[in-house]
DNA sequence: GGGATATAGTTACTTAAGTAACTAATTTTA
DNA sequence: TAAAATTAGTTACTTAAGTAACTATATCCC
């Protein structure tokens, strides 16, 4: 039973802070933010999407999502697509988004890539199984 | 060199996004936030300190602390206290402040000590190893 | 001693995320 | 089928953190 260093929550948070700051310096190249990201790497991944489902998978609230592709929107990244119920705003990517994907894709790969160059795989498993817990604990309570 | 999970990253951010998200529901018994509980910590162990102090130790930039102090001050939780040198601000705990740290310590320990109950000492570890390796990574860049 | 440089803090503006309360549309159910 | 409940999304307001540009004071050093 080894005591915890007291600063272990307080530099996960460091960590994420320094993360997307840097991570946003670098996807200045793709001119978009690291939040836009998350949901143009959604879109990619399933084509067409709805605000909540974002919401869901992100797990972000819905009026964060609301902004977050109302920006997107602007830029011309996404588009709307015809949908039944007309309650929600069913969304897809469109040709510039694709390429601001492409973009932003190389950035983040080579980003993540040399953060984790020299971790050894136990570490990061053990980590990976630690954060996954921590949230199901989070979720829970 | 097995795969990494591609959202290793993203729980990061959903980890951090949900801790602090359910601490400040906590530390409304202490009528505090968590950005606030943090620079009271701070002072509770250090007496004194100047704005400057504070963001190096935190590591957050000098306006949010700014901010952050600000507001301590409107609820009488810090108070100034004389400096020789004229820029600096430098403050400390009023009683109200430290009673609130009192109370805010109960909570966060509690929310802590439950978040981690039932994690092994190696996982947490290896969880710490990685994280501190991973913030001096992004800080070399 | 006085100009150049560095440091402490603030102000204005931006991104990111949250809550509460709301509208409009759909689904459940009595 | 009509009222009740649920769902999708938005609006207004708040907390948290960042950058850029600024003021005021202190230090360096020629």
């Amino acid at each position: 039973m080894t005591h915890l260093d007291p600063n272990f929550f307080h530099q996960q948070l460091q960590f994420t802070r320094t993360f997307t700051k840097k991570l946003n310096e670098q996807l200045k190249k793709a001119g978009i933010f690291h939040s836009q990201w998350l949901i143009v790497f959604y879109l990619k991944q399933f084509e067409t999407a709805t605000l909540v489902e974002i919401s869901n998978y992100l797990n972000v609230e819905k009026p964060t999502i609301t902004r977050t592709v109302h920006r997107l929107e602007e830029q011309e990244l996404i588009k709307k697509i015809p949908s039944n119920d007309k309650r929600e705003r069913r969304i897809m990517l469109t040709e510039k988004g694709i390429k601001v994907f492409e973009e932003a894709k190389q950035v983040v790969d080579e980003f993540e890539r040399k953060l984790l160059e020299d971790l050894s795989s136990q570490d990061l498993n053990a980590t990976e199984n630690t954060i996954k817990h921590l949230i199901e604990r989070l979720q829970e309570g």
